[in-house]
DNA sequence: TGTACATCAGTGAACGCGCGTTCACTGATGTAC
DNA sequence: TGTACATCAGTGAACGCGCGTTCACTGATGTAC
């Protein structure tokens, strides 16, 4: 064995890593992921820019780090928002959600567009960032089971379109099974809503179109919301 | 006066520049917009670097230029998927038009992201582009218009919220005035709801969601295309 | 507890690369008379 | 139609910058006995 956890040297790591991983999220917030640079890392740490290799191997497992990181914190804020809500209020819970993500991603605005925006060319996510992705996921699962069970009064039948079982098969094997395909079909679509009207929002889209102060944005967010949880079939 | 329009000069500097744009087109569709590089344009065409100048001032007019041409190429897309279907059918005209947009967006992957992806630091779009950008939401306005006229027969009243009104003022000056506010609030959610689905699936977050075919990429879409339908309230 | 060796953190220089932009200059095209 | 001048396109060198990554090296921390 190497060294013991609270060894000198171990404590160090722990801090100089955590440095690095914050100079790092401050460079992405003021230029963006593009703009990150190993080089400018180590200068504002006052240290050689070869020395950041002792503690990631490239610039590419940074990135990565902080790609889990991100979701981590979008997933934590979501979780605390979901939890500090009544849980027996299917609508309230979904608003929670949704509207923890949306303030997340404004005060978060470059974090959000590392992990939803423009897929950097010649970067591959690797393995270990499918875990902290999927955290809002589950929590939109986990809601969707009760809101089909709020549903089953008045369920209406679709007809179902050939192949969908198919093209859903993936979210289906991961969700519980208490949850009925179309509303599957309509959650997975209500979280691509989000973040289209998230990044709408951020990128300039709704310039022209929606007032362009936070109240209006705030009026016209909620507004949609409105919309996805019908669409949900959940009263409100 | 300078020159005439068809001299040597003026149709070699047409040609020069269109010659400019394809290779910074080619470019980006290779590594995105972040790898746009002059000097790489001007090695391609076998020019000096220098020589770009003498047909766009800057790398961000030459990106101005490009930006403007795609949103042009989208909207010249579904302009012409629209114009192909029955005029008197809302829901076909309504899925050639996000139809098309989608298949323009898979066809043109950076282009996509160029327009709709993460906005470049440090880079605001000048006037020159919200007119090309407008032309996929001007025929959606249009259909929202015969949307409105069908469904006056059962219009459901929702109670409207304080300041959506002021909100969506912007886009209300602008849409024709027969479209009642909801619709107009539902209509700009279906558009940044398709951005957000087209945007999910070229950036891989349908990974581990959808099965990876295209066709169950494009079952999946249709679904959703019908419940935008049925959330603009339209019979099908 | 003390010593010998192994591991690790950090340095500074260097490699090799690419970029946007400027500038003085040459030769071709266009214009005015 | 022909000449004198103005404009334009394109060149090649240079400026000044930044980047990721490697490498041999020094000094500190940790480990085995």
């Amino acid at each position: 064995m190497t060294e013991s956890a609270g060894s000198i040297r171990a404590m160090n790591r722990e801090r100089i890593t955590e440095a690095i991983l914050a100079a790092a999220r401050e460079q992405i917030a003021a230029d963006g992921a593009s703009g990150l640079s190993l080089r400018a890392i180590a200068r504002e740490l006052k240290m050689a820019s070869s020395a950041v290799y002792r503690y990631f191997p490239s610039r590419d497992d940074l990135l990565t780090q902080l790609i889990i990181d991100s979701y981590n914190s979008l997933g934590a804020a979501a979780e605390e928002a979901h939890g500090q809500v009544a849980h027996d209020d299917v609508a309230t819970r979904f608003r929670a959600i949704v509207g923890s993500v949306r303030r997340w991603a404004l005060h978060n605005r470059h974090e959000y567009f590392l992990i939803y925006g423009t897929p950097v060319p010649g970067y591959r996510a690797p393995q270990d960032t499918v875990g902290p992705a999927t955290r809002v996921s589950v929590l939109l699962l986990g809601l969707l089971v009760d809101v089909a069970a709020q549903r089953q009064e008045s369920a209406p039948p679709l007809p179902e379109p050939v192949g969908l079982r198919l093209a859903i098969e993936p979210i289906a094997q991961f969700a519980p099974p208490q949850i009925p395909q179309d509303l599957l079909v309509v959650g997975v679509g209500v979280l691509s809503s989000l973040l289209g009207a998230v990044s709408a929002e951020l990128g300039g889209q709704l310039h022209n179109v929606i007032t362009e102060t936070t109240a209006s944005r705030d009026v016209f967010f909620d507004a949609l919301v409105e919309h996805w949880l019908s669409g949900l079939g959940v009263s409100h």
